[in-house]
DNA sequence: GATAATTTCAAACATTTGTTTAATTTTGTG
DNA sequence: CACAAAATTAAACAAATGTTTGAAATTATC
């Protein structure tokens, strides 16, 4: 399918009312005129509305995945230092595309669309094994336990991440912020990088 | 709102498809044949679709209230030895309550029903401030750090937890466990908990 | 600039949705 | 048993939904 500006147009506010009313929340008239266009132009462009949710995704995911296995084959790095910057992107990224990853949880929860769940399927295993071998690399250079749970140490580090986002607000009023949002952000992103480092430490036993 | 077994009988179901299909996507239809009930009888019992929700929410929410204030006040448990308790008892409430836990992460993004987010934001600053005093106290007594983030500390444990649950068949898949799901369930579950504690002791700088 | 292809549009379409109705059955009460 | 209250039902209702249609407007092509 080929992806024009109009159709990034249109999955950008899809993408914004998935977020904040879920698919079936979301109908195609609130999508259509929030992009500017005619009711219409969703079946036009992709199809259905299923379609330009799977269009979606093969957009946003396609974005995703080159960086990872680049830094994990880079020999330049050490294994810590390839799993800072792998916090530092992953946390930078979720902040980033917040509509995006609320989305992909609620498709997680909520298995309805094929084309999506396999999409998300392929990308968290591929995930995992990448991560495995960058494991496999640090213990056999000696600054890695052993027996380190690759898909619970990713369980974590998302599963913070993702708390962080849907908490953000409780997170400000908690600890009695008056910043305004960016500058928030900024912050809360910091702290959350620096929390998952000593985390990740311990998960895998690396003494810095 | 009184509260009979027919009503209990339709919200187990409600849970269940509210998990499996989200708010919007499980038809009051589908809820009603799965409770074996008259399409009417869900107006009849609840008023709406939407306060049948709300049902849920009081109905589910008032079960998991208790038992974390009467934990932090036992004075003859160590900080940490709570805190082990604390993850022990959310680890396996999720675990349980499956559906339920799903619900909440949905209901989190989709910032919609006024009476549950009222519910959820309530929850979380009380179990916020109990875990706050449990920090405080395990500072006096010189066995945590100073400077611990309270907030994200709970974002690891539901976060973690969370993604668990949600990747349940891809860590089956990923680690080739064969077994069968009641005892693999019991499995992650401890895998879990001990995953948890060393990230705890992390955190809270807790050297047992 | 004429013709063809593409894009846009308002309107209509068929379903599906949550809810209500009004009749019927069941249950409780004296 | 008789009567009232409560529970259950099938049918109907209005509104909302995703999708299609066919005409009009715009753009591209020669």
């Amino acid at each position: 399918m080929v992806i024009t500006e109009k159709h990034r147009q249109i999955l950008q506010k899809a993408e914004e009312l998935f977020a904040s009313r879920g698919f079936d929340g979301a109908t195609v008239r609130d999508i259509a005129e929030a992009a500017g266009v005619n009711l219409a132009m969703i079946s036009y462009y992709f199809g259905s509305k299923e379609k330009m949710m799977e269009a979606l995704f093969s957009e946003r995911m396609s974005a995703m995945k080159i960086r990872v296995e680049t830094l994990i084959k880079n020999e330049a790095l050490a294994p810590f230092q390839k799993v800072e910057i792998l916090i530092d992107e992953y946390v930078n990224k979720v902040m980033e595309k917040q509509s995006f990853y609320k989305i992909m949880l609620c498709e997680q929860v909520i298995n309805k669309n094929s084309v999506v769940l396999k999409a998300l399927s392929e990308l968290k295993l591929s995930y995992a094994n990448l991560i495995q071998e960058l494991i496999k690399e640090g213990q056999a250079k000696k600054v890695f336990k052993k027996n380190i749970d690759v898909m619970l140490m990713l369980n974590t580090m998302t599963g913070t991440t993702t708390q962080a986002i849907l908490n953000k607000d409780y997170y400000k009023a908690f600890n009695n912020l008056k910043m305004k949002t960016p500058e928030f952000e900024v912050l809360l992103v910091d702290k959350l990088r620096i929390h998952l480092k000593v985390v990740f430490k311990a998960i895998l036993g690396y003494e810095g």
